[in-house]
DNA sequence: TTTGATATGTTAATCGTTTGATATATTAGT
DNA sequence: ACTAATATATCAAACGATTAACATATCAAA
């Protein structure tokens, strides 16, 4: 592959000229401009990132760490990151940890080895440990770890506030939030908090139930969902934490002769793609996924230059009505 | 961040040694290695995979472009794909194109400053020109570009063959394929050729359409799917070419009060995560997702270490039955 | 005692680029 | 003619490793 000396000797500049060229700086004339550009497409020149972030110390690649890449709600913010990433010049690389704590720790090891410029963390306990020796700047998506420089939710309160509303309001009297994972302190915790204050104003009967850790990991919960549903058969709405536990609510409730939304009422979290692809479409809490990826990456770009403070931010989230409620 | 020449000077030991070590070359004593050991938990040294890679002239980061990732089916791959690239110790830097061929070629330059020791290639037209001065292998997956070194592929037309056999065996008599893209010739179009020779054999009317790319790139076939049945009311199967689709079909035929799979029979294609949640759950063409991105994976890694030369594989398909046919 | 395996050291080149110091031209404005 | 801005060159150090060449030292077996 063709360096920086062939395109020097190539043009009959310098190397230091050719890489003023590069990176604009200093004095460069149009001719000069023009004859490095020729060079560089007759020799198919691509600079090398690893010489080049070797030599400056700092690389242009961002690391993500995520549960997992299936479930919707990553995917879709997976997708988005990967978009503003590279809008803004910078590579992505990727890590899933299927929600296992240890290989998490390796995967930060990997983001050190390859020098990347930032992490974004949508994995990990709650409170993990402070992230040690941190050389590079951490935004935390749904995720609050100690070491975080940034992090970044959604009003998961005003979320389970919506939830339980729009269920009471269409009529629902017996009504059961899923969220939350046994054992695990996390964010979302606070969904179950907001839905609790609006079933007790409304003077509802209600239950909070948690998941166990293993089907998060595994993302299939439809054996939960049908003990859930024959021990308490009298159940008229659900809210689930995620639009893929709501999606196989739904399943479950079609294999027990349960209409929706007739018989039952289901409102889901996240309105990821999956949301619009049920049958019936899912009603949902909005989640600005687009936003938040978009936030994170240029807090994390500009965290990394000009080393601001840390913070939190708590973005909002809305009823999106569709064919479930 | 701690360098080698910190591990040497904590250890006492030259940095050649110590290089040794890490590298396990030549002859190192238990002691040596204890004390290397020893240096490295306590100054957290993490080797400088960037200049590794440039001294090496051979870095450890695998690239992948996607036309998406929120497509379950590309969702599923990647997921895939990570997997097994870090259980054999590479990094992933992911890029995905929406479907746009410019920025296909502007990742793939990408790739090639990051110095990726390989790229799987899962999107771009079917014949892209040849991808020049390839200084990397090219697994491309569901597509056979000519600067590949290997494809890897399913038996789309089998595929179609056993859509075909299902939707006429459930009795379906007016059926309909849509699979592939107007004006893209891609492997996908098989699996119209395998339907098409089912139907002739039975005897059963047909016919075979294909999407506007738009609507490939956005995801979204509602409306085009809904036109379909307008036109074709009498339609009683339809096989689409991905369970993305299906599922929009099953949501186009709910609003329009047809049931499945009474009225309608549907078969999906790929057998992605979101084909269990439909609801009803959808009867599918199982790809065996895990197996090629595994294939990719150690094919890649395979042409990278012993160039060896360039082939295609393809995999088999099954139906899988559940709620729709 | 010689030999060979084992274990480590030193040194210097190399990977491809950035960057600062220093030095020259050329050109235009005063 | 002097000055300042513009444009380029040369050189060398640095980034953090790898690696080959060569030198040494220890120790055990032949």
């Amino acid at each position: 592959m063709a360096t920086i000396k062939d395109v020097s000797r190539e043009t009959g500049l310098s190397i230091g000229t050719v890489s003023r060229v590069f990176n604009n700086r200093g004095y460069i004339s149009q001719e000069t401009r023009d004859k490095v550009e020729a060079a560089v497409r007759k020799l198919d020149y691509h600079p090398n990132a690893l010489a080049r972030s070797l030599s400056k110390s700092s690389s242009s690649i961002i690391g993500v760490i995520l549960p997992h890449i299936a479930h919707p709600f990553f995917s879709d913010l997976l997708s988005f990151i990967e978009n503003a990433t590279r809008e803004r010049g910078y590579s992505l690389m990727v890590f899933v940890t299927k929600g296992e704590e240890e290989s998490e720790r390796k995967m930060i090891s990997r983001c050190r080895e390859n020098r990347v410029c930032g992490l974004i963390l949508c994995s990990g306990r709650f409170s993990t440990k402070k992230i040690e020796g941190n050389e590079f700047p951490v935004v935390a998506i749904e995720r609050n770890p100690e070491g975080a420089s940034f992090a970044i939710e959604c009003d998961n309160r005003q979320g389970g506030r919506l939830a339980a509303q729009e269920l009471i309001e269409r009529g629902c009297r017996r009504i059961v939030s899923l969220a939350g994972i046994q054992g695990r302190k996390m964010p979302a915790d606070e969904r179950s908090i907001g839905f609790e204050e609006v079933c007790r104003e409304h003077g509802v009967a209600f239950e909070c139930l948690t998941y166990p850790p293993e089907r998060y990991d595994r993302l299939d919960y439809t054996a939960f969902i049908d003990r859930i549903l024959e021990e308490r058969p009298d159940t008229d709405g659900i809210f689930a934490s995620s639009d893929i536990i709501a999606s196989q609510v739904l399943q479950v409730a079609a294999s027990k002769g349960l209409r929706v939304p007739e018989d039952l009422k289901v409102v889901g979290f996240d309105d990821s793609l999956i949301a619009s692809y049920t049958t019936p479409p899912l009603t949902t809490i909005h989640q600005p996924i687009r936003e938040i990826a978009e936030l994170a990456v240029s807090t994390l770009i500009s965290l990394k230059e000009k080393k601001s403070a840390s913070g939190c931010t708590i973005m909002n989230v809305s009823l999106v009505r569709r064919g479930t409620t």
